[in-house]
RNA sequence: GCCACCGUAGCUCAGUCGGUGGAGCGCCACCUUGGUAAGGUGGAGGUCGCGGGUUCGAUUCCCGCCGGUGGCUCCA
């Protein structure tokens, strides 16, 4: 139901004639009241229920503005969702008597006529107000999480695996857990600047608001294209070693799939919506939707298990809020690497969380971001950690700092035990990267089973990993960090693998660049990504300029070097050195190692660059 | 979704108490041929976010929308 509340001096209406042949009988054309509070009402599919909420929210607005009387006036155009014409007559009806046994003088507009009306807003701040009043289930949904808030317990726990309360524990060593667990339990949160990573996303040319869009969805310059595709790659190699196989989904599902539509119902976010014609999809939200609907249909065996399937979801979509997004950090697309893993059993699952666990630490390590540079959460119901008590030590151990742990009594997700690696920002907000979820209820609700050596058939344990959270927010943690550490005087730039143009070749006059260009294919046939600054501008500006590009070995080609076959390299934050070119390219080779190659994304030449920003 | 602030050249921003606008950087041309974080001179470039309204006249005032940022709410 939609309602919309205008507080009136007068309204004045008068039925011309009706819009449908089931229109109400009236006695009186025209009508006027004084100081009202008038409701315009859409009914909705399925309002019948929700009669008592209505009346609910009707008599909180008429208290605010302290209105005696009431008009409701049945208005079709808030919505195309619209109830029956006897449902909502009977609804309108119910509602003006329970507003009437709550003492409240209610008058009705006729249903089912064109009326023409004359209002009198008053204008005062609560004068004009539109409320949705919702279906039951997402109201059940809200007790749950109202429930899940009551019986949540919050702790550190410290390397020998004794729990602290959040309250008690010495944070002085570390400060970002206390950070963490502020911004977790309570939600504070005091940032009023734009996030450092914003400016540094687009003065790199990596990624950028893009206006002809809706917000959150973000334009990625070649440089961040190629950041993106570097991650994207290594993360399918890691978990591909891991021995996933990896498929591709849809991106949209049929909103009325019966499967698909208790999941959504359970967690009311917010979805884009597509229509197809008069059909209704979603776009997903993660790739779980095809990648459970294709293990549905699998048929699998004990002998195929653990059976893990990881597909890029590129994208996924989450209509988040409009005033929660935010750079790179909150999208509403963005690119989810996620795998699922079927395990026989709790104790096999375990053993793959673990595995994974481990897996993620590499591979944010890869990144740059070390233990340390993250916090990590574990979460878990009562049940899992009295019997699993162990285990979690465990987990904490191998990352040898204390650990924030969240325990429920009653699950209420569809999890027993999760992770989360979550970086903490200079603005004191903390977003997840890798995380995995051991998940006991999916397997059930898509009918995926396999096969035991009885030939029984049962719903195997399902593990939800990604391993480096979203692409972007991986990006947006390095920027961040970068920045830290630009602030306490280091030099910021990205992992040498990932940086754009990893050797820039600077020529001290026209006459070198030939032998600059030389230079450049020497390495770029090593397959490392090298340019040329040919442009007509001194020595000390191009350094300038590839300085501000993060750009790790800058080389400046003249007399000296052409004379001695020698390469002068002025290594990031360390100085400047003289080496020869196979010394150089050694250094490159031990940085990059394992570590996905892909060509410049950009002209070699920077005079044939043109700029992004 | 609600509230606040913001939107002027490609970028960062100044300005107009209502009379169609500036700087630095970038871009283009010329000079300069350079040695580890900005060489010099000149030029081009604007529907002052979009749409309405008020006005003789709106970039400026008012309303709406779009976009950005922050707060609240929310975050599978």
């Amino acid at each position: 139901m939609r309602v919309l509340f205008i507080h009136a001096d007068y309204i004045e209406f008068e039925a011309k004639s009706k819009a449908m042949k089931a229109a109400e009988e009236i006695e009186r054309k025209r009508e006027r009241y004084e100081e009202c509070l008038v409701a315009f009402i859409s009914v909705e599919e399925g309002d019948s229920s929700l009669l008592h909420k209505a009346v609910d929210e009707i008599e909180d607005v008429a208290k605010k503005v302290n209105a005696e009387r009431i008009v409701l006036y049945p208005y079709a155009h808030l919505s195309s969702n619209l109830a029956g014409a006897s449902e909502a007559m009977d609804v309108l009806r119910n509602l003006e008597e329970e507003m009437k046994k709550r003492g409240y003088e209610v008058h009705r507009a006729p249903f089912g006529w064109y009326k023409s009306f004359v209002i009198s807003c008053k204008g005062h701040p609560l004068s004009e107000l539109s409320k949705e009043i919702k279906s039951e289930e997402k109201e059940e949904e809200s007790e749950a999480l109202k429930a899940e808030k009551r019986t949540t317990y919050w702790y550190i726990m410290d390397t020998d695996g004794n729990l602290h309360s959040v309250e008690e524990f010495d944070y002085r060593d570390y400060p970002n857990l206390k950070k963490f667990a502020d911004y977790e339990i309570s939600g504070s949160r005091a940032a009023k600047e734009i996030p450092p990573h914003v400016k540094l996303m687009q003065s790199l040319e990596i990624a950028d608001y893009e206006p002809g869009s809706d917000s959150g969805n973000m334009r990625y310059y070649p440089k961040g294209k190629l950041i993106k595709a570097l991650i994207e790659e290594y993360v399918e190699s890691r978990v591909l070693d891991y021995g996933a196989m990896q498929v591709e989904t849809p991106i949209m599902y049929d909103y009325e799939h019966p499967s698909l539509k208790s999941y959504l119902n359970r967690f009311p976010a917010r979805q884009y919506i597509v229509l197809s014609g008069r059909d209704k999809y979603f776009l997903r939200f993660a790739a779980c939707f095809g990648q459970f609907l294709m293990m549905h249909d699998a048929t699998i065996s004990y002998k195929n298990l653990p059976l893990k399937i990881y597909e890029l979801a590129k994208y996924s979509f989450r209509r988040e809020q409009k005033g929660e997004l935010s750079g790179l950090r909150r999208l509403r697309a963005f690119t989810m690497p996620d795998m699922h893993t079927l395990a026989r059993d709790l104790r096999e699952a375990m053993e793959e969380f673990k595995k994974q666990y481990e897996m993620a630490i590499e591979v944010l390590r890869d990144f740059g971001l070390s233990l340390g540079d993250y916090e990590v959460a574990i979460r878990f119901t009562r049940d899992f950690y009295e019997e699993n008590k162990e285990f979690i030590k465990e987990l904490v151990r191998l990352v040898d700092r204390p650990v924030l742990i969240q325990m429920w009594d009653e699950r209420f997700f569809y999890f027993v035990l999760k992770f989360e690696f979550n970086f903490v920002d200079s603005l004191n907000k903390a977003a997840a990267l890798s995380t995995v979820q051991i998940d006991v209820e999916n397997a059930e609700r898509y009918g995926i089973t396999y096969y035991d050596e009885n030939g029984e058939e049962k719903y195997p344990y399902i593990l939800h990993c990604s391993p480096s959270g979203a692409v972007e927010r991986v990006i947006y943690a390095m920027l961040e960090k970068a920045d830290m550490d630009a602030k306490k005087g280091k030099k910021p730039m990205l992992p040498v693998w990932l940086s754009p143009t990893q050797i820039r070749i600077i020529p001290v006059r026209d006459e070198f660049t030939g032998c600059a260009i030389q230079e450049m294919d020497y390495f770029a046939k090593e397959g490392f990504r090298v340019d040329v600054d040919d442009r007509d501008l001194t020595v000390s500006r191009k350094i300038r300029d590839a300085e501000k590009e993060w750009i790790p070995y800058i080389v400046v080609m003249g007399e000296k070097e052409k004379e001695r076959d020698i390469l002068t390299v002025r290594i990031r934050g360390d100085g400047v050195k003289e080496m020869k070119r196979e010394e150089l390219l050694e250094i490159l080779r031990n940085e990059t190692e394992g570590k996905p190659k892909r060509r410049l994304p950009l002209p070699p030449l920077l005079s044939e660059r043109p700029r992004f920003r």
